[in-house]
DNA sequence: ATGAAAGCGCTAACAT
DNA sequence: ATGTTAGCGCTTTCAT
């Protein structure tokens, strides 16, 4: 690998003007400039990143953290991520937790240790909670979960008011007796669970307990807790599910019964995954705009860069009910 | 952020011995040891990895360049990939390349730029077309695609086998005109075709090239080639798709002709996607060992990161074929 | 066993 | 307009 020395030597002029060639400074030479690209071209000469980096203490990638990218929304939201910070010449170091908070803490850490621009972070609520004590290096937007005091950047769905939409739905179709499954480690599950609750309240429906539940927010954890439901003395008409891992969990549970949706049962949850629209029938889904939300986080991290003066924003995105078939009105039940 | 020296200084010693403690040399003194230590933990002291990377010239990277994350394989692939690399105390520099050749020549340099460790890559048939051009100062892991020929290491599917396994299951089905839809842009695609034809001809059955397209391998080319493969004369009994993208467009297809599975109409694919078992009938796949991809993909690349010289392997995995109801048996059909 | 010092490749302040 | 040089934070000889 030749370095910016050895273009220099090529081309017959200090490191100094190579490195103004590079970055595009204005007062070279032509003649210098034509002779230091074809040295660069020659030799085949990259910066290297990682001197650049040192020397500027700052670097051109940004960090992702995400709990799950398996779960579609996140998957989707990365690679709007992706795009977003290509678009504006950045890379994504990606990194996976598994709501392990251990593993929360440690990849924070090799964030600053890596010295990325900034991170798009998805955090549990236990490393919220002690958010003002971990005096990050680094800007950081929070995106899918918050505090609502928090002083923190964050691009957020309006969780409250799509809880109690899908809720809402579902009360307007006629179901009463709803079992609804919510994801136990971050605030969205609350949030959501909080506008559920709301809409049923409104609706002068009492809230029974045996019938909302906390888990793990994933598949196997919808699977088993939708079974649980199912087997209640009296049964739930319809299971919500707060996020599509537990809609699939769920969907699973309810085919293995045998009960036929929606004539027996019900289901809706969150997020417009690939197949809510595939299988049959058609789930009804709160679809959050994933697009955006990784847009919008990214571009949000990229303007506290610019400016970490700027005061705190949340961007409160708003959800879509997409009715569709697995929850259509129920006549004549109990 | 403190640096080596403030660490040196609080603990009175040289920049040297801190370097030697956090390496863990075996000839540091207690008594200093425990010095650095604390004030290590005193000031908070966090390595920083940038310069660290520049004066060992290496770094504990990974790059990981697919093609489209929102592919389940490559998500699923992703995950393992991570998982493993966490396990050895890498992390993972992710890139998305649409398939687009421009983009994976630039995630390429940037990788060497980066000073990653190693790179996991899946290559368009035109980057792989051009390998030996590239000159590139680190390993890589081809995976999913990749030249018989090519003096590589890499992890693929024995996509030969796993096309005619899959046609072999049609063929046996009883189905006889087979519309197949397979990615154009990858070595991949081209295999399993290789192995779809070769099981046709096996059986006594001529390729019928009105049958056989190749498109870009997502949702929406599935969807609209599907359409057109019914739209013939006479339309195929059952579409064999080579992709996860393109079945969930044949799908969609399918089902908005109002054409029923498997009476009027089979449907096959490739990969185990959370919702091939979830839509119904639920599909016949042919899936790929997506943890194992990764984690194979991952040590073999470490293996070579720890030695260089060894000689070039590919793992080559086996599909399983896993028959569901989309594909049963077609009797009486003409 | 420990410290002094060189240097990884680059940028930018300073000098000319 | 261009060159010289210091130094980003770290590791690793080379002395002692």
């Amino acid at each position: 690998m030749s370095s910016i020395k050895d273009v220099a030597k090529a081309a017959n002029v200090s490191t100094a003007t190579v490195s103004r060639v590079l970055a595009k400074h204005p007062h070279v030479r032509p003649a210098l400039r034509e002779r230091v690209l074809a040295a660069v071209a020659q030799l085949e000469y990259r910066p290297n990143l990682i001197a650049r980096n040192l020397r500027s203490q700052q670097s051109k990638t940004l960090g992702l953290i995400v709990s799950d990218i398996r779960n579609p929304f996140f998957t989707a939201v990365s690679r709007a991520v992706e795009d977003t910070a290509y678009a504006h010449g950045y890379n994504l170091l990606l990194c996976n937790t598994d709501e392990n908070p251990e593993k929360e803490l440690l990849y924070l850490q090799l964030m600053g240790a890596e010295q990325v621009a900034g991170v798009i972070f998805s955090p549990t609520l236990q490393t919220l909670n002690r958010w003002h004590e971990l005096h990050l290096s680094f800007p950081t937007v929070l995106i899918d979960r918050s505090l609502r005091s928090g002083d923190v950047d964050a691009v957020l769905l309006d969780n409250l008011s799509a809880g109690s939409l899908l809720a809402q739905h579902l009360l307007s179709q006629g179901y009463r007796r709803i079992g609804a499954i919510f994801g136990e480690a971050s605030t969205t599950g609350r949030e959501r669970q909080r506008g559920f609750e709301a809409a049923l309240h409104d609706a002068g429906l009492s809230i029974q307990p045996e019938y909302v539940r906390f888990v793990r927010p994933q598949s196997e954890a919808g699977y088993h807790t939708t079974l649980e439901l199912l087997g209640l003395p009296e049964p739930p008409q319809v299971i919500f599910t707060s996020n599509s891992l537990l809609t699939a969990g769920a969907l699973q549970a309810i085919r293995e019964q045998g009960l036929h949706i929606p004539a027996q049962i019900g289901l809706v949850g969150f997020d417009d995954t690939a197949w809510a629209s595939l299988v049959q029938p058609a789930i009804t889904v709160l679809a959050q705009p994933t697009d955006e939300i990784g847009r919008s986080a990214t571009e949000l991290l990229l303007q506290r860069v610019a400016d970490p003066q700027r005061p705190t924003r949340k961007i409160i995105l708003q959800g879509e009910l997409i009715v569709r078939e697995s929850s259509v009105e129920q006549r004549g039940r109990t």
